[in-house]
DNA sequence: CCGTATCCTCGGAGATACTG
DNA sequence: CAGTATCTCCGAGGATACGG
């Protein structure tokens, strides 16, 4: 049997399912990279747009609220002049950090293998055209 | 120290970084729910179609694609008529299902935190509003 | 420095109709 | 049953400019 205990447990099949929301969530595309940045310490604004290659200051601070909004991070506004704002990880944020572990360990490890089955896949596609 | 040794190891922050490109492929709406339910052991496009509410079969095939291009899903055509055609996850594909327990485990865990936390963030909101 | 507001476009994704 | 082709639309997301 090659199914995990916890296919049992959570069906995102069904749109009433909690999961959706969260899959959706975790399936943004910046979620992950802030929340990845932001637990090595990054905290501030332009430092994490400056961290994250590509992504605009629409997107940071769009994500950002919405991870706020789900209890993953904690904004500090000192409200002073310059405006200085702080951003961190709850310990919810943290535990979810901890959770998707396995997968970038996946990602490390699975790297090469993915590149070379497209490689072939592509080798087979273009054999059957 | 709340960081992760893996985050040390994987910097999607840069674009040249491999992480980025596999991110996308499992930050992707449906992959995360057909690896899934092909982990299941459903196996046929039309019972794929029919126990994951609301995909289109466009999406499906697409994403079917997707996932059999990078190696994690297999499709064998029976080639007969009427058609018959089977997936089932590759032991890649496996094992990306293996490494995203924890964070399926994460969301049954927390969701009902992260419904509060969302909760308590509108209120805070409408009263700074 | 930290954002918000606005505009605009590009392609993701559904619906539909058709084929083997 | 499995899948492709086409058309269309909607909105995510970038660029830009401005405000506190």
């Amino acid at each position: 049997m090659n199914v995990p205990d916890w296919v049992e447990k959570v069906d995102p099949c069904k749109s009433d399912c909690p999961s959706r929301d969260l899959l959706d969530l975790i399936g943004d595309r910046w979620s992950l990279l802030i929340l990845l940045v932001i637990g090595q310490g990054v905290n501030r604004n332009g430092a994490l747009k400056r961290r994250i290659g590509g992504i605009s200051q629409k997107m940071l601070t769009q994500t950002l609220r919405a991870l706020e909004a789900n209890g993953l991070v904690a904004r500090h506004d000192f409200a002073t002049v310059p405006p200085h704002v702080e951003y961190a990880l709850t310990p919810m944020g943290i535990s979810l950090q901890h959770a998707l572990g396995p997968m970038f360990h996946w990602i490390q490890d699975h790297y090469a293998d993915v590149v070379k089955a497209r490689a072939e896949f592509s080798t087979r596609t273009q054999q059957a055209a």
